[in-house]
DNA sequence: CTGTAGACTTCCGTCGACC
DNA sequence: TGGTCGACGGAAGTCTACA
C-alpha cells in the first residue's frame, strides 16, 4: 500500500462523514472537482498546504487526518 | 505566516535536535540537499510522501510532526 | 555546513468536456 | 454523483557548482 492510496481512502472516508459530494468538497475547498477525485483514487499526492485545506474543510485537525492515515499504513506492515 | 514556513521552521528544529547535518539528513532521505534546505526556509511545500519520508529518518510520526507545525499557525491567528 | 542559482524532469493542480 | 481524458502552467524535487 502506498501512502497516497491510504491518504485516499481516509479522505474519501471523512468527505462521506461529513456528507459532503465530491463537487461539495471541491467548492469550499476551492480545489478542482477532478483532483479530488484523484487524490481519493491515490492518483496525485497532496502538498502539505492541500492536506490542511482540505482538513479544514472536513473538520478536522490536519495531524488527526495523518494520524489515520500513518494507522492504516501501520496495519499494511 | 504561511504553513511552509512553520513547517520549514519545525522542520530545522528536529534536523537539529536529532544531531544531524542537512546534508545527513538528505542523504538518510534520499531526498536532495538543496530541497532541504529550501524546504527549511520556506521555499518549497513538501508532499505528503515527503512529510513521511522525513518523518521516519528524524525519529518522530508524521501526525506528531503536522501537529506541532499546526500548533506553531494556530499561534499566528 | 549552508544558501543559492540555473537547468532539467516529473508531477501537482486547474479547466472543459464527456460518459 | 463520480470517473476520466487531454492540455496546460507552475511547482516539486534533482543535480552541479560556487560563495
Amino acid at each position: 500500500m502506498t501512502i497516497e492510496k491510504v491518504f485516499g481512502e481516509v479522505l474519501k472516508k471523512k468527505r462521506i462523514e461529513s456528507e459532503l459530494s465530491q463537487e461539495g468538497l471541491a467548492y469550499i475547498s476551492d480545489l478542482d472537482r477532478s483532483f479530488i477525485s484523484m487524490l481519493e483514487r491515490g492518483k496525485r499526492k497532496p502538498t502539505i498546504t492541500t492536506i490542511f485545506r482540505l482538513s479544514s474543510c472536513l473538520n478536522i485537525k490536519p495531524s488527526e487526518l495523518i494520524k489515520e492515515v500513518e494507522a492504516k499504513v501501520d496495519s499494511y506492515k
